[in-house]
DNA sequence: GTCAATGATCTTGTATGCAAGATTTGACTG
DNA sequence: CAGTCAAATCTTGCATACAAGATCATTGAC
């Protein structure tokens, strides 16, 4: 077994965790996970105590690692502060971003309308995922970047439910086009504010959803 | 030894790191931190990746731990992405801040005038962290205040510095009065704009400064 | 039949052991 | 005398061992 096992299970879990494969809620058992990898209970902790720090896993002392269930109140919060980094981005990458961005930014729009033209929300996903993150890389600023990206994996599991919202991905690709617009036009307030107000109706329209996702995970936490 | 000992490591290494006493770029030597707490390799490890995730500490694969030493394009980028966080933290608690947000405001501002009057850099440091810190919590939104936190520590060990630049602690302070007035008067947008420009300063301010302990902490990570 | 208490079992948290990669030291060569 | 290669030493990364707290089940009481 060459190489290092913790940023490889690091990355494993946080793939899981990611994509839904592991369910907000969920418990991970040290041992389980040791033999799934086929490794001691010692880099999976390690991985976990990551998973922890970058908020995808909540370790409650003497009783385990959960992949992280966010409640009502820090899913509103943790959107809105997600909408505001990402204005924070716009008005950057509007005044900085050069010909390397904006030739990214629109293959990265293009991907997304090629998803939206095939009405299917599972190529969607990572094509909006990448599209938000041409952004952030435009803004220049790799440690704001960083930051930004951790956020949205962060709410990635919970994102991944609203695409299912009839309707949402079209609205959301629309939305996509005005930012774009006024991100090429530098415009960078505009850019921000339409930023701003499509990650937070993200949040807002989750919440019915999430509230039912909320019940479904603790019914598994308490079976699990 | 009841109790719990890596968040106790993590707590006091976290400490040693934001007061100064560990200077960036300084090599964290797992037996010699195992020795001096009096535990095994394993819970300061554990302590050590915690920190390296909430960007105190580097570890580099096979060559151990270090105390995270930002280049001057981190730091700027740091100070920059900082900025635009509490602006944000400004905008939101303009808004929304109670009486008993109000009160804590104020108390801290005068924690600061009265370490300002003794012309004590030393003691205004934290009062000045704690002024930030009432803006964080006068959003209401715990996410946001725990993230700007997160940041406002990982900062810290460089801040400390620039206290020492003269008047700077005076024209702080005069900033601080700035940010107050608007917050109070509920116009969101002059209190954002007044810190974003007094984080900023704090930046540029810095770098002089930053270079010369950027050369200074790679000889002792040399020496070391 | 429900609830509480107690012991068995399981899981985590820490210590220790060991192998592989990194660093240092010293001798040798040009 | 400087530079380079190699072996000895040190450090990390992972595995294993063990103790203490948490969970679960069984039993007994009401």
């Amino acid at each position: 077994m060459r190489g290092e096992a913790t940023p490889r299970l690091r990355e494993a879990l946080e793939d899981d965790i990611v994509a839904g494969r592991l369910r907000p809620g969920q418990r991970l058992d040290e041992v389980g996970l040791a033999e799934r990898f086929n490794v001691s209970r010692t880099p999976i902790r390690e991985a976990l105590i990551q998973l922890a720090s970058s908020g995808l896993v909540e370790i409650r002392p003497r009783r385990g690692a959960f992949v992280l269930l966010l409640g009502p109140r820090e899913l509103i919060e943790s959107f809105e502060l997600m909408a505001e980094i990402e204005a924070a981005c716009a008005r950057l990458a509007a005044r900085r971003m050069g010909d390397e961005d904006r030739a990214a930014l629109e293959r990265a729009h293009h991907a997304c309308e090629d998803a939206v033209r095939a009405g299917d929300p599972e190529a969607y996903y990572p094509t909006n995922a990448a599209f938000h993150a041409a952004i952030y890389a435009a803004t220049g600023n790799r440690v704001l970047a960083a930051e930004a990206l951790r956020l949205q994996r962060r709410l990635q599991p919970y994102r991944r439910l609203q695409l299912r919202v009839p309707r949402r991905m079209d609205a959301s690709f629309a939305e996509h086009e005005a930012i774009l617009a006024a991100l090429l036009s530098g415009d960078g307030e505009a850019a921000a504010e339409a930023l701003h107000a499509h990650v937070l109706v993200q949040g807002e329209r989750f919440m019915s959803l999430i509230t039912a996702l909320q019940d479904e995970a603790e019914v598994v936490a308490r079976a699990g």
